[in-house]
DNA sequence: AGCTCTTATGAATCATTGA
DNA sequence: GTCAATGATTCATAAGAGC
């Protein structure tokens, strides 16, 4: 199993070191535009795109030819309108030669609890797909799901507690149904993912489940093929796409955050389990 | 029961002849861009902001200060990229005036089966919800839902920390105080429709359930208030803010489609059965 | 193995208060 | 005024312990 590849410092600065289209998929979520700056630093609104779009130009340049860029991001409430950023980041993307196409919804299964006089409490994300070419590699019989747990979009047999529990019990490894998925029993998903949002990562404000890059990565990219997340954060990118043997890797800001990554890779019972 | 008041014609037309500052909700699905024409005569992708200004310039002359503009709309594939003209319109209509002030999804449980080479099937739509004032009318309490199951269990015995707040280990500011849920039988929803497609008009090739329009038209008015959508469509909007005893207020281009309605309203087993 | 019960916690907003 | 800090509000899920 490969090693995964951690840098430590500005996305920016790593990425202009990286070779021309070598990355197979790019899955990231990067800090959300924030004016009040709480825990991870945030960008402001009105110069969101100013700031990511040096970045992108570089992930186009390393993204291969047939790969792909997912951004998972969602613009948050603030005086009672919603930021309009992500929308113009979008418009720019395109413009800076990106294809956009595909809008994943994340519908979280549990999401925050809040209300407020002028609106209930958000339960899904983004996840905006963008290629370079019209044509690029996507390995669709990968996430089939069984008929039977087929309810519009769920992702039941995708949940780490099956995998974690079986893991334990026999030492095998999880993913004792993954050969299932792939039969006459099997449908084709949509474009709603339908996740809680548990995560191992406890240490960062923002991490996602472990279900959402491994969705992705299954979709997107096979075996020795490189993932990059290049806003690591906890690293569930990095972790995830390395149990699914594939090349990862990760570059962080914050030294916090690459030195916790850092040392749970040198756990390998945390990161190393057959993936059958 | 106020009988709906339906006109035939251009609504931007028809809109010029309404008086300022009278509606509460409009609730809308729009022909949605397509390049090639089908059933609805479409309005090409690049010029459909500048097709759309104009009207909803109108809609917003007619809207109360405290009323809501509820927009259903989602952008189709075309050429394997998604067009970017819904995004446009987001900014544009900012522009003019509006506060964008929530993307609510319509994850729809129930749809047509089927996957392309470079994509899985659409299981989502928006509903923009725009504004003139941060201050609207928002009946929140007339959308609860019951509260999940996990309540029953769990509010039969209360531990110690149960009854006091709980303040999370994050510094998020979240908290709880479990003991404030006992008796509690409804809760808020969030910002995910999770509704099927059925509809119970066929005829037309874009109609959404009855239950879309009927959550926001419970949620953004009351008995008596005026309900309008400016492309009525088969009717739907209609007939369900004319059952919900509101006014309601519908514009159709389309002799085929108004004609239907017409018809549909002078039948009035058809519009008038029990509502739960 | 399977059930019940307990506990922890997840990218949140807005009104109010104070500087 | 304008801007920043603080308090109030609020569900559903999964891990884990116990039987």
């Amino acid at each position: 199993m490969p090693i995964p590849l951690i840098k430590l410092g500005d996305c920016l600065d790593i990425l202009k070191e990286f070779p021309d289209n070598h990355i197979d998929l790019i899955f990231t979520s990067p800090p959300y535009a924030d004016r009040r700056k709480t825990t991870y630093g945030g960008v402001s609104p009105d110069k969101y795109v100013e700031w990511f779009l040096p970045i992108s130009m570089e992930l186009l340049r390393v993204l291969k030819p047939d790969g792909t860029f997912i951004l998972n991001i969602r613009e948050k409430a603030e005086n009672g309108e919603l930021s309009t950023y992500v929308l113009e980041l979008v418009l720019a993307l395109r413009k800076q030669g990106w294809l956009w196409t595909e809008e994943f919804i994340w519908h979280k299964k549990n999401s925050y609890p809040g209300k407020w006089p002028n609106r209930f409490r958000n339960a899904w994300e983004r996840l905006l797909q963008f290629n370079k070419n019209k044509h690029f590699n996507m390995y669709q019989d990968e996430v089939k799901i069984p008929i039977g747990n087929w309810a519009t979009g769920r992702l039941k047999n995708l949940s780490e507690t099956d995998k974690i529990r079986d893991n334990a019990k026999n030492g095998s490894g999880f993913g004792k149904n993954i050969s299932n998925w792939v039969g006459k029993e099997s449908v084709y998903p949509d474009n709603v993912l339908y996740l809680s949002t548990e995560c191992s990562n406890k240490n960062h404000s923002a991490a996602f489940p472990d279900a959402l890059p491994e969705w992705f990565i299954r979709l997107f990219t096979k075996e020795g093929d490189t993932v990059l997340d290049p806003f690591m954060g906890s690293g569930t990118t990095v972790f995830v796409a390395n149990k699914m043997n594939r090349n990862a890797i990760g570059i962080e800001i914050k030294p916090e955050y690459f030195e916790m990554v850092k040392m749970g890779m040198e756990k390998p019972n945390q990161i190393i389990f057959n993936w059958s």
